[in-house]
This record gives structure tokens, C-alpha cells and sequence, in this order.
DNA sequence: CTGAAAGCGCTTACAG
DNA sequence: CTGAAAGCGCTTACAG
């Protein structure tokens, strides 16, 4: 019980070594656990370490290994639930076989997703989840496989490369939940999402850097296009952000030919939209219907609950790491791209346009 | 343009001089940009960088200068929109100082928090941000300081210790929420947390290990107690997770004399004391009052919108980071225990009991 | 401004 | 099982 002093200078193998007379390559073998080491010896080598109130020098061991024991994910924004939930994900597999990870922010930013990346492989990470913000941008991420590490995407792919990728089907989820619309009787559907785009409108055809919202809007389209419904890009408003989500929502409930029905690409659109709706002084689902990616929890609360599309969120981010861990090993890897399905939960935020939501 | 294989073996520092026919320590002077270099050799050194993909080891780098760039994070569960946002103001704080986050889940468990806390010391990060789990269970810091590596406290405080700390007022938080449903005729007022507890219940004086939680007890029973109600802790209802918040909430409003109000310590016991409200075929507020701790975004598109304490949770995040950053550089810090104001955000979920309501 | 050498705290062959 | 030496990829005095 001899008081420590907080000391500058931090207590290495080498004061170990003195203090347990053995040499310094026999003490870190005992505090590392590797090698061959006598019982007698091991005890006093680590009697001394509890003594001096030893602690090893992670950087130093990753350096002689080259492993660091840790996975650098890269997301757009861990305030976004998606992200948070599929964090957990990667964090709980990772935590069981020994690996720490690594958690930085994109911004949904190219550039700084760029940055990201380069400092994660600077600090020797063994293995890198990203989501890559732009399925287009995509030239740092051979940086990763010169570096000799493990990539996996998170939830979008990249354009031309056959990374490691964990995904949902976006594209029939999409297509189910404007299917769910089209059945009910709404022919005016329309799709919100907040990623950038360079057109004013979306036309068939144009590219969405984001595989995940291209995807969707995709499997939008193709419903509608099955169903005969003419012009069916005119309810796909992108970029929501930069003109506000309120703002979009509003116009697309406000003009000569209203939509009937709103898909939102995500539950912070949802919400804008729900709140929006509401400001309107329309009602949901008697004037217009409200479907939601994720199955955020609020979304089980509102009057009325929203139907919403549910992605295995959890699962996405276990599966990243998983595949991650499998690479770092060098093991085989059973699937290097995993989708998941997404469900529909059909709750009551859906129902029939009426003659008067119709006309408006 | 010539073809990069991806090479197992990185390019080091030696490589770079061999090529640029520099020393060793000239080619690392230029591509750390430290020390004396010529225009010239600096350019001939960074073109043979370029030529080679060189990647510079930030661990060999953190081993010779003895810092990391990196701060490192224990909090209890990223999935918890608190910390998500706490965790958004350091790193912004952190990238925008050229600083790293990792990040650590504790599970709010003492021992996942000690190993987290041990995992970042070895891994030499240059300052420790931790939501301690317990402000009783805080032996495991000390070894912070004893590495000498500077400590902020997030949220909470550890008991008979001054490290540096960012809280929140949440004495007075509760205690202003207590007095708005006083104000309104209440008497019947209860508090809800998850946080666990040994007693099957709380008494006046009982130990809550967690400050936070401890602390807005503390203030319900003053405002409770000023105001003259008998028995205030018959309301105080703790480690709610254990036989479920909505079994909890059920038996605070069905007994024979029900609470006619409700204070949930964060928004995701709200969301359970909501939808358990609704399901008993109550109404808020007419039958019941709530208040929530925290402003999450979901409170505002209920229906009623709620009544919250709002923390400024990023804030809270960005001043821990400031603080590390302070103490990193050896600057001088202003205020080693930052305490912030949370404000009661009036919405529609207070209103007065009625009889009905009291007689239920 | 540049270079040779030592060192950061470990691990890894190689002898014994 | 144990030790002396070299090495991981950088940085840091110290000479020149």
C-alpha cells in the first residue's frame, strides 16, 4: 500500500526487468503472456509490475506486431439513430473478440470523409468500416487496400469496386412501401430525401451519389412505373435540406395536383414531415398517407403510428464487423456482400386518399 | 501514374530517403514538417513521398513524441440520444483542435467502465472524457491521473474527488419541474429512472450512485417537501428497467391513490410512460401530467407535445472537450467544474388534475 | 541546413 | 526456460 506518486515518466518492461532481476526480454514475457516463462519467475515479474503499477504501452506492442487491435468505422453522423444503432452493432462484435474501435464523423462530407480515412490508416487501424457519403467519390478508399487493410462498406456500395459491403435491399423496400400506397389507391406518390443533387429536379435516369437513396428512389420509380402512374419523377424532390424539408413538404401538399402520399427516406424527414403536415391542418392518414424509413421509436408513439420501413440496423453494423474481424483473420469470408431485407410495419399513418385530399 | 501494388510491407520513412538520397532524419524532418529543410530537398523529399504512397505510422510518431492526438471517450450507451449528442460537441470540439475521439461504450457497468478506462490509457490517449457509471465506484480513475494524463468528468461526479468536470444543474432541473406541477395543484408527483438501486425502495437519505440521478431526486424531494407533501418518496421510484418501466408506471397510476403526475428522468423512459399512459386509456394532461427530461426531438410531434428539461447536451460535450484540450496544452483552466442551467420547456403535457383525475 | 547515432517501449528471432 | 541483440518507424539531441 506504499503511496504512488503520479510520475512523469511511465514505469516500462525495463524497470520491470530491474526490479524482478531477469532480463528485460524475459519480464515482457511475462507481461505480455507469450513466450515460455517459468512459474517462479512469472510471479515475481508480475508481483513487481502490480508494485510499480505497470501499464503497457499499447503503441509500442502495436508497433513490433503491426496489429492494433482496433477497427476505425467512419460514419456520416452519429447523431443520425441509423448510425448510433448500427455503431452498437459493429461496438458489440468487436468488444467480444478483443478489438476496440475507432469512431469518426463524415458530415455526410467527401472531403472529410477523405481526411477520416487517411488518419484512421495512419494510426494503423486493422480493419475499416466506412459509409462512403458518395458512391462516386470513392478514389481514397483504394488508399485502404494499399495499405494492405480490410475494408467494409457500411450500408452503401461504391461505384465500380467490389469492396466488402453490408446492405439492405433498399430498392424493394422502396418499391414495397409505394406498392402498400399504390394499393390503398394513391396515384400521387411522392418521395423526400435530404441527399445533395446537382439538378433542380430529378429526372429518370440522373445520379444520385448515394447508393442507398439512389436505390430507394429507384425502387419509387419502378412501382410507379408498373402501376402506369405518368411522370412518376414529379413526387421525387432530393436535396431537401438546402431549401428546407418543411418547405418541400409544403409544396408538395399545396399545389393544383397535391400528393396524396409522402415517403420519407428517413425518420428525421418523417418527423418534418409529420410536423408539417400537421402545421398544414391536414390530417394523417385521412389526407395524407405517411410512410417512413426506419422504425425509429418515436414513430410507434405519434397519433397516429406511423406504418415504416425497418431496417436491420443492429444486424448491419454486427454484420460490418463480423466481416471485418473474418478479413483482419484472414479467414474465408462466407458472403462479401451481405443484404439484408427491410420490413414493412404496416401501422396506421396509410389509408385511402379521399375525394377531398384528392382535390384539396 | 505508374501502377501502386498493394505491398504488404508499408513504405517507410528510410525508403522515402533512400529514394529522395537524403538521411533518414532529413527525409523524416520534411515529411514531418519539423526541424530545418531546404526548399529543395524538402521538394525532391516530398515528391519521392508522393511517388511512393507514403503513409506516415502515427503510432511510431505518438511513441517519440509521447502524444497521441487523441482523446479518448467512456460513456454508457451511444444508442442513448444523450450521449450521442454530448458526443457530437467533443468531437467537433476535438477535430476543429486537430484531436482524434475514441470512443468507449461502459453499458453504465462499473467494470466495463475500469476495463475501458484501462484500454485507453494503454492505448496512450492524451485525455480521458468519462461518464462515470457510479460516483461511488471511481477507484479505477485515479489511475488516470496516476498516468498522468489529464480527466474530465461528463454528466457526473465522482464522490470525494476533484477531477474536472461539465455537469448540469439537475437539482434545481427537478426541482423547477417539481414546483411547475406543484404550481398547477398537484400532490401526487412522481419521479421515474432506471438507474438500479439495492432497496425495493427509495427512503429519504438512501445512496443513488449515480449523481445525476441522485441529484434531480434530491431536488423533488426539496421542491416536495417545501410544499409541505407527506411522504414525498412514495413517488421517488428507481432501477425501473428491472421490472419495466411501463409495469412501474402502470402501478403508480392504478393504486388507490394515483400519481397524478409524472417526472421521467430521460426521454426514453418518456416514451414508455407515454405509450403505458395511453394504453391504460388515459389521457395527457388531462389525467396525467408529464415531464421529460430532455428536449428530444420526438417530444415536440406527440400529441400533446411535451413538457421538457432541456439540457444542453452539446454544449455539455464541447466544454468536457475544451477542458481536455486545456489541460493537454498546460493551459491555464478557467472553471475546472463546469456546471450548466437545463431550461423547462413548456409545452401541452402539464395541466391541472382533476377530480377525476385525483379520485380515478 | 544535413547526417550519424541513440532512443521511444515493446517484440522477435537467435543462442545458449 | 532465459538472455543479448536487433528491430518496429519514427523523433530527438548532438555534431558538423
Amino acid at each position: 500500500m506504499s503511496p504512488r506518486p503520479a510520475s512523469r515518466r511511465a514505469v516500462t518492461v525495463a524497470d520491470i526487468a530491474r526490479a524482478a532481476k531477469v532480463s528485460k526480454a524475459t519480464a515482457a514475457r511475462a507481461l505480455g503472456d507469450y513466450g515460455q516463462v517459468s512459474d517462479a519467475v512469472r510471479s515475481r515479474v508480475l508481483a513487481a509490475a502490480e508494485e510499480l503499477n505497470y501499464r503497457p504501452n499499447a503503441l509500442a506492442r502495436s508497433m513490433n506486431t503491426g496489429r492494433s487491435n482496433t477497427i476505425g468505422v467512419v460514419v456520416g453522423d452519429i447523431e443520425n439513430p441509423f448510425f448510433a444503432h448500427a455503431m452498437r452493432g459493429i461496438s458489440d462484435v468487436a468488444s467480444a473478440a478483443g478489438y476496440d474501435v475507432i469512431l469518426t464523423n463524415s458530415d455526410e462530407d467527401v472531403e472529410a470523409e477523405e481526411a477520416a480515412v487517411d488518419v484512421l490508416l495512419d494510426k494503423q487501424v486493422d480493419a475499416l468500416i466506412v459509409a462512403p457519403a458518395s458512391s462516386a467519390h470513392v478514389s481514397h478508399l483504394t488508399d485502404v487496400a494499399a495499405a494492405g487493410r480490410p475494408l467494409v462498406l457500411l450500408d452503401r456500395r461504391a461505384d465500380g469496386h467490389r469492396y466488402d459491403s453490408v446492405t439492405v435491399d433498399n430498392r424493394t423496400a422502396a418499391a414495397r412501401a409505394t406498392a402498400e400506397l399504390l394499393a390503398e389507391g394513391h396515384r400521387r406518390i411522392a418521395f423526400i430525401s435530404t441527399q445533395p443533387y446537382p439538378e433542380p429536379a430529378y429526372s429518370p435516369g440522373g445520379t444520385i451519389t448515394m447508393s442507398s437513396v439512389a436505390d430507394r428512389v429507384d425502387g419509387v420509380m419502378e412501382a410507379l412505373t408498373d402501376a402506369g402512374i405518368p411522370s412518376p419523377e414529379r413526387g421525387i424532390r432530393l436535396d431537401a435540406r438546402r431549401r428546407g424539408v418543411d418547405v418541400v413538404t409544403r409544396e408538395l401538399l399545396e399545389g393544383d395536383t397535391p400528393a396524396t402520399a409522402i415517403i420519407a427516406s428517413d425518420s428525421l424527414i418523417a418527423m418534418t414531415v409529420f410536423q408539417t403536415v400537421r402545421t398544414l391542418g391536414l390530417r394523417i392518414p385521412e389526407d395524407v398517407s405517411l410512410i417512413a424509413f426506419d422504425n425509429a421509436d418515436w414513430t410507434s408513439i405519434t397519433t397516429p403510428p406511423l406504418t415504416v420501413v425497418e431496417q436491420p440496423i443492429y444486424e448491419l453494423g454486427a454484420a460490418a464487423a463480423r466481416l471485418a474481424l473474418q478479413r483482419i483473420r484472414g479467414e474465408r469470408v462466407d458472403d462479401e456482400s451481405v443484404v439484408f431485407d427491410a420490413a414493412l410495419i404496416r401501422r396506421a399513418s396509410v389509408a385511402a386518399p379521399t375525394p377531398a385530399s384528392a382535390t384539396h
